[in-house]
RNA sequence: GCCCGCGUGGUGGAAUGGUAGACACAGGAGACUUAAAAUCUCCAGACCGGACGGUCGUGCGAGUUCGAGUCUCGCCGCGGGCACCA
């Protein structure tokens, strides 16, 4: 065998390393553990390239780590419940089951021949009855524990459908399936209590010292805390039981600006009013329609009504408030009812100008003066303002002081108190949908809610289901349902909800620790393996689910499923970023985009030197070469009509309507899985987008077969060997270990990799001896494992390693050969580099600066003057100021 | 609006405050070959110059420093997150 051939040796040392079972994970307390996860993926269909690279990344982190002798922990899994199997039932026959347990199947065959080193007997699913079984046991304890509750809430819901939708299912306020305008409802639906962590969730994110800033910056938004007054305005002649309106403020310091107060329409207030009131209830009505989606919100024209009611301002008696209901006005934040302060906020001010209401300032800036009756005046907090209305504190003073200020007053008058909110709300779980996990509780009509009994577990989804009728599945099924309450014993009804999804892939990283455990976790394992190390995925997840998974794992430590030090599960995380591929566009004649497959077109290189490309169909046939060939000549010579030619555009979101994805498959049976692997981390640091190029991956492959010839011809030429040239080489391999070693542990896979680019052209050109080539050849391929692992146990075992490289001790690089003897110096002359001198190592800072001195470039540049300064800094450089 | 991040050749990108452009793609020249493929060698930031060499150069403008892609301040541009959140 003569040539590189990845299909035979990919395949051979994968049933290598099956039978030798080494990604197998078992406990052993003589070596360090190490847990290192990659997002499992949703089995949507097959795999894509950018599956490839989180994998592949994941991989060179465990095969680094199994060298470097940890015990590795490297588990894969699916998150296999979700609308997009129900979808592909409704729209063509099947079941959600067969769709899901077939896509696994198809993307299993897909990623086994990447060669991953994954522990495979720890496989699940999200949607095997033993797995969602466990889940249903959870939620029996956080239940226990408070942890989950009922409430009633607004929600999404399609009248035709019958179901609640996402707010990403919600467009243009009508449902994405059937077309029909959407209405807020409210439903009686399961909370995790989240929103109790708050405070915790925020402040164990300082902690997260190896997540991304970004990460941890995102989260605090998103749980977005706030320091405020909570306070009272007192109602006259308010309806029997309403005396007072709770308000909950920002910027107290503003009270004395209050114009109008107003309230939600779903405030108590608005409600009571509304079932005496026939105008305030068609305005109630008016107000809530529409999505909760952003979308329509930010539509939403401001909407207002005058109850006639009125309130008394706590600081100014003789100040009594109109009592407005707003649509703008959310009920789950804050109080629901704010008072509204013209001057100091745009909403306010729009709403202010639409109905007539006073505008009145309480600050202007500290020195001229601003027209609040044209727009409101906001600095910033930070910034010093002159109060015109002062509530408390000084006159000159930054809005942040006098907020502190305006506290501290209504505090001490007994009118309020300061208060710290989140933004963040307790997460919804219950979906209308039947490809979850069924919530395990019973609605009887003695007990009421009341939970399975855990030997009943898992409460299963029934197969004999169908999807032609609108609705949840689950909610017409004829018997499913029906069930005795656990409590009494008396026919009951189970909840046909089942989970949100989030809920299963919150906790699936605990089970891989303990797949098969009778119970959600098995401790002993749990407190082994926990935490994950590292966690790689990508950054659309930042929110949500990481946020979830935190929320999860501190709950799951509360109910006894996890270790008191296991509330991060995630000690450090890494997001990498996607794979891109260039887009062929035209226009059609009405000028929408029309996409073309690489396979349609021609590229050449354009008179401009960019990369332009050509219909094929328009050209003719002929060789591809040539074609390009004569494209460039016409282009140069201007004979290509602009319309000729193909818009060329790059980094792109691989998806299947631009049509061009690049399936990992095939790229695997052309160059290998090496290749592919090499390439997807070789091109662009990990964190960023890497845009996937044919040439790129050719190039990737030819370094392969360049390697693979160099190990499989070292020893075949001429003995060479001099002292010097086995020295050489061996000093550059351990700078090359060093290197690659650093880059490999801190995410640097394109530099690691350029280093060993580097190294393998020096090997070509070393003139060593077979044996110093030899030791270099093999350990080339050795780093080169974690990224090309079948190429580096071929290469191993061509060389005489001992055992598979997969196994075998990381080298490791020797500090005295990290050193020359000699160090090349550059010379710069008032900070420009002008020279350059070759130096013993150890020569001291005068001796360096004297031979500096004598320099040809440098006694030019004297012109005979002596120079103001020089700076000689060890092993760097020499500055001389003239 | 608020909060982050990023701007380096034709392209992707290297560079603990110390030789900017490693490594690779695309490009050019050449070797081998009947030819092609494959492989190998060399060139390559811009400008001036035959060459030696010189001038400019990391979005723009200032500053700190012997020395700035890197640190500070101010602009410009791009990208991302959050947002009727009181």
């Amino acid at each position: 065998m003569s040539r590189y051939s990845p299909a035979e040796i990919e395949a051979k040392w994968q049933a290598a390393w099956d039978a030798a079972g080494i990604f197998r994970a078992a406990r052993d307390d003589a070596k360090p553990k190490y847990y290192v996860l990659e997002m499992f993926p949703y089995p949507s269909g097959r795999i894509h390239m950018g599956h490839v690279r989180n994998y592949t990344m994941g991989d060179v982190v465990a095969r680094h780590r199994i060298a470097t002798g940890h015990n590795v922990l490297h588990p894969m899994g699916w998150d296999a419940f979700g609308m997009p199997a129900e979808n592909a039932a409704m729209a063509s026959g099947g079941h959600p089951k067969d769709w899901t347990y077939d896509n696994i199947a198809t993307m299993r065959a897909q990623m086994k021949p990447l060669g991953l080193s994954i522990d495979w007997s720890r496989e699940f699913a999200t949607c095997d009855p033993e797995y969602y079984g466990q889940q249903q046991a959870l939620f029996l304890d956080f239940l226990e524990k408070g942890l989950v509750y009922r409430k009633n809430a607004v929600v999404n819901w399609d009248p035709v459908d019958m179901t609640v939708l996402a707010n990403e299912q919600v467009i243009d306020g009508k449902g994405w399936r059937s077309g029909a305008e959407v209405e807020r409802r409210e439903l009686t639906q399961w909370f995790f209590r989240i929103s109790d962590f708050a405070g915790e969730l925020l402040d164990a994110l300082d902690g997260l010292d190896n997540w991304p800033a970004k990460v941890r910056t995102m989260q605090e938004n998103w749980i977005g805390k706030s320091r405020g007054l909570q306070f009272a305005f007192s109602l006259i002649d308010g309806p029997e039981g309403y005396d007072r309106i709770e308000v909950y403020t920002t910027r107290p310091d503003t009270m004395l600006g209050a114009s109008f107060l107003g309230i939600s329409p779903d405030h108590p207030l608005a409600k009571s009013l509304e079932r005496e009131r026939a105008d305030v209830a068609a305005f109630c009505a008016e107000a809530r329609r529409g999505g909760t989606t952003e979308e329509a919100i930010e539509k939403a024209e401001k909407l207002g009504f005058d109850t006639g009611l009125r309130v008394r301002h706590p600081f100014d008696n003789t100040c009594e408030l109109p009592v407005w209901i707003a649509n703008f006005i959310l009920m789950d934040y804050g109080t629901g009812a704010i008072y509204g302060v013209p001057a100091h906020d745009q909403r306010d001010h729009d709403f202010a100008v639409k109905y007539g209401l006073p505008i009145i300032d309480t600050f202007q800036p500290r020195d001229g003066a601003h027209d609040v009756s044209q727009s409101p005046f906001i600095p910033p907090k930070s910034e010093a303002v002159r109060y015109t209305r002062p509530l408390a504190g000084d006159e000159i003073q930054t809005g942040a002081q006098a907020i502190d200020a305006a506290i501290a007053l209504c505090e001490e008058n007994g009118v309020g108190q300061g208060v710290t909110r989140f933004r963040l709300r307790d997460w919804g779980l219950s979906r209308q949908r039947y490809w979850g996990c069924p919530i395990p509780v019973v609605h009887c009509d003695a007990c009421g809610v009341v939970p399975e009994k855990k030997e009943n577990l898992p409460v299963r989804l029934p197969d004999d289901v169908s999807f032609d009728a609108p609705g949840n599945p689950l909610d017409r099924h004829p018997t499913w349902a029906a069930c005795p309450c656990p409590r009494c014993g008396a026919p009951a009804r189970r909840e046909t909800d089942t989970m949100d999804t989030f809920v299963d892939s919150s906790w699936y990283y605990a089970r891989f620790t303990a797949p098969d455990a009778p119970t959600p976790t098995d401790m002993a394992e749990a407190n082994y393996w926990m935490n994950v190390d590292q966690y790689i995925g990508g950054i659309e997840h930042a929110i949500l689910h990481l946020l979830y998974s935190r929320f999860f794992a501190r709950a799951m430590q509360i109910c006894g499923h996890l270790p008191a030090r296991a509330i991060e599960p995630f000690d450090a995380l890494f997001t990498q970023g996607m794979v891109t591929h260039e887009i062929y566009q035209t226009r059609d004649a009405a000028g929408r985009p029309v996409y073309h497959l690489p396979e349609e077109v021609v590229e050449f290189v354009g008179k401009d030197g960019k990369k332009r490309a050509s219909l094929k169909s328009e050209l003719g046939s002929g060789d591809d070469v040539l074609l390009a060939q004569r494209l460039a000549q016409a282009h140069m010579e201007g004979k290509l009509a602009e319309h000729d030619l193909i818009e060329v555009i790059p980094s792109a979101k691989m998806s299947k309507s631009k049509k061009n994805v690049v399936d990992p498959s095939t790229i695997i049976s052309q160059y290998g899985a090496d290749t592919a692997r090499w390439f997807v981390l070789s091109d662009s640091p990990p964190e960023r987008d890497v845009e996937w190029t044919a040439s790129g991956a050719e190039a990737a492959h030819r370094h392969l077969s360049r390697v693979w010839r160099l190990a499989s011809e070292v020893g075949s030429a001429p003995e060479t060997a001099t002292p010097e040239a086995d020295e050489a080489l061996l000093r550059e391999m351990h700078k090359t270990i060093d290197e690659v070693s650093r880059g490999v542990e801190s995410f640097g896979f394109n530099a690691a990799i350029a280093r060993l680019y580097a190294f393998t052209n020096t090997l070509m050109k070393s003139q060593a001896g077979h044996a110093a080539k030899r030791e270099a050849v093999r350990t080339l391929a050795q780093l080169m494992s974690p990224m090309t692992p079948h190429l580096s146990e071929d290469i191993w075992a061509m060389l005489g390693g001992e055992g598979l490289v997969a196994t075998a001790p990381w080298p490791q690089a020797d500090p005295a050969l990290l050193i020359d003897d000699t160090v090349t110096l550059p010379i710069q002359i008032n900070g420009k580099r002008r020279a350059e001198i070759t130096v013993p190592r150890e020569m001291g800072k005068s001796e360096v600066e004297k031979t500096a001195l004598a320099h040809d470039a440098v006694q030019r540049a004297l012109e005979g003057a002596a120079p103001k300064k020089i700076i000689v800094v060890p092993g760097r450089i020499v500055n001389v100021v003239i």
